[in-house]
DNA sequence: TTGCTTTTTCGACAGTGTGTCAATAAAATA
DNA sequence: TATTTTATTGACACACTGTCGAAAAAGCAA
């Protein structure tokens, strides 16, 4: 859309107040569920109708803030992954650093349905692609994709909510333990 | 609290009529951000404020529910885990498919932070009980059982929610395939 | 820089939801 | 049945939502 025509300047600034806004509520709050428009349009010193103008609801805002996040997230891990890094052990640490470099966002953004679908999928398409790259072959011994997926998002959330006491590299080592050994 | 005082069979009957009434806007709206102290009351056909006289607010109530949930799930398979089974297949099965026969209200209440944690905890218990009969070692080798939980409820949160086409046999294996012999 | 145009910003309104009261009504039980 | 206990109720003040038309301000061309 930006393609075709030049957004209005002001535009553009209102947007970034209210998505700082967001940024700076949720981090010092932490409850998805006490975000109010009111209460952002106030934090952004913006009328609250203005709101209305740039977005839909509430909703809507978090999706594009959500989009934002994934493209930043995808274009820094990608390249690890094209790379056809060796290093397993590192990919992860990489990708995990980031989340917890944002884990207070993540933290709230993990109880909004799109984006934890979101961040399923990129699991669950790394997963495929490292799988397609190695040429496993598909046999009843194989777990499937949505149950790694999945398994990696739950210990995800986890950490991210409750145990941002252990470093990148131990969940790292955990992970790969557990994937690679079995319990 | 009813040990010491009967409870008076007027509030029993209107704790149980709001009770039905979260479960038939659940079951049928799925969607708890949407339900409101307003829905509830109209549809347990009483007034908004007796809502208030049994319950702080929604969550309260949700609580409430929760625990009563957990109470019967909890009673259902500890028997399983203390029978020492030495058939860990079936008694997997069998939590999922008491999964499974609640997966509508299950998929809502995964949603309050609440039920989540006893859930993660109800798993972290289960995994120690049976690290502790099978006298485990703790070593560096072995998984964290947070790790264990949290990547165990990702599964089970996906499987409720979108994954419900699969039965309860083929996560049981799925699982066990997985944390058996690694990926 | 000026003056016209586009677009944003604003205050106000009706509608819905929350949480609490004093007054009323109705069950419980002695 | 009478009395006490307790639940129920409508009404109140307040917060949040979503949408106007009018006003203000920024953008932009000459």
């Amino acid at each position: 859309m930006s393609i075709y025509k030049k957004e209005d300047p002001r535009a553009i600034r209102s947007k970034k107040m209210l998505k700082n806004a967001v940024f700076s509520l949720i981090t010092e709050k932490l409850d998805i569920s006490q975000l109010t428009v009111q209460k952002i349009a106030e934090r952004a010193e913006l009328n609250r109708a203005t709101f209305y103008l740039h977005y839909e609801d509430i909703n809507d805002l978090l999706r594009q803030i959500v989009h934002e996040i994934f493209d930043d997230l995808s274009m820094k891990i990608d390249p690890l992954l094209q790379g056809k890094s060796n290093n397993e052990q590192e990919t992860l640490v990489t990708f995990l650093n980031y989340l917890y470099e944002y884990r207070k966002i993540f933290a709230v953004l993990f109880e909004h349905k799109g984006f934890k679908n979101n961040m399923f999928n990129l699991l669950k398409n790394t997963i495929e692609k490292r799988r397609n790259v190695r040429k496993i072959q598909y046999t009843r011994e194989v777990v499937s994709v949505d149950i790694i997926a999945s398994s990696l998002l739950g210990i995800i959330m986890w950490w991210i909510k409750d145990g941002t006491q252990f470093s990148s590299e131990y969940i790292a080592d955990q992970i790969s333990l557990m994937y690679k050994k079995g319990i």
